[in-house]
DNA sequence: TTCAATCTTTACTTTACGAGTCGAGATTGG
DNA sequence: CCAATCTCGACTCGTAAAGTAAAGATTGAA
């Protein structure tokens, strides 16, 4: 049930590109993000790598090069982003919008399990697909201007 | 963000025992269990040896042997089954409640993925402490009696 | 024009885990 | 005693995750 590590960098990386973003072509290095974020930079590369040919980035070449988004924050999803680097949102392929795959039990459309799925995965995607990187920038906002709160929960 | 194999196979092993549940010592054989399902009986051994020692079910050996739950079918949440067989229900582990650890990100406490991950992780905890056993069998009854019905959506 | 900082691309490594399979042993009812 | 069952540990086999590495292509600026 959970997400790959690759999986939280890419998101981790597009917050600092979404907390940077700007109309004009300015453009954040992969060396800033890797540093702010702690992600291997070498592996950093390859996931930017992978998030361009999603189209969610785009990038510049030489001396003053970098990443920016695509298009502006409010209009990337998280659910968006995770499909891309990660694959289905649903706990069970049987139940997936975008990547359904048969499950082997003995009949689909009378499993009861699948019904709990589905239900789950909905709740999932509704969370994903209402939350957008501009959400998680104004969030991470918020949070930074009221330090230690005491809503914070205890594990 | 998936379900293992072994994680559904569980699942609908314990659906199998669930259904056949009464009060008295009857058991299910792996037999049974693997020809209903389509589980391959060696690796479903496994999964049932692994419920025995999560102690949601037991089992009696020699001839007539075979496996039932250990608690009444209301008794047993889907959350417990797949905390045992699959770890955290959280996607990320610095939200989980039963398997906590810390991420690798600048500041845990300010950070907004977290915060929606959170949310989400609640959510599927809803889902998966409310439905129990029980309830999956009650709902593979319903869905029995009412064949093909035209609420199955379509992929 | 040359240099150095950046991204690009491909390939490689290493480790772990998922999904089984296998074989020999221990119980038990008939 | 025997045959059907569970028990337990070991083993395989493939794939994927999480990086590392190296050489190349662009670009801005000195």
């Amino acid at each position: 049930m959970k997400l790959s590590v690759r999986g939280e960098y890419a998101l981790r990386a597009l917050l600092v590109l979404a907390r940077d973003y700007q109309e004009d072509d300015s453009v954040v290095r992969i060396q800033e993000i890797s540093r702010k974020q702690n992600i291997p930079k070498r592996f950093l590369e390859q996931i930017l790598n992978d998030l361009k040919s999603a189209r969610l980035v785009e990038s510049k070449r030489g001396v003053a090069g970098g990443y920016r988004l695509r298009r502006a924050p409010q209009h990337i999803t998280l659910a968006e982003i995770i499909r891309h680097v990660e694959g289905p949102l649903a706990p069970v392929s049987c139940v997936s919008e975008k990547f359904y795959e048969k499950c082997s039990c003995p009949d689909e459309t009378r499993c009861p399990i699948r019904d709990v799925m589905k239900e789950v995965r909905d709740s999932i995607v509704a969370h994903m697909e209402h939350t957008s990187l501009a959400d998680l920038a104004e969030r991470a906002r918020k949070l930074e201007h009221e330090p230690m709160s005491g809503a914070d929960f205890v594990i």
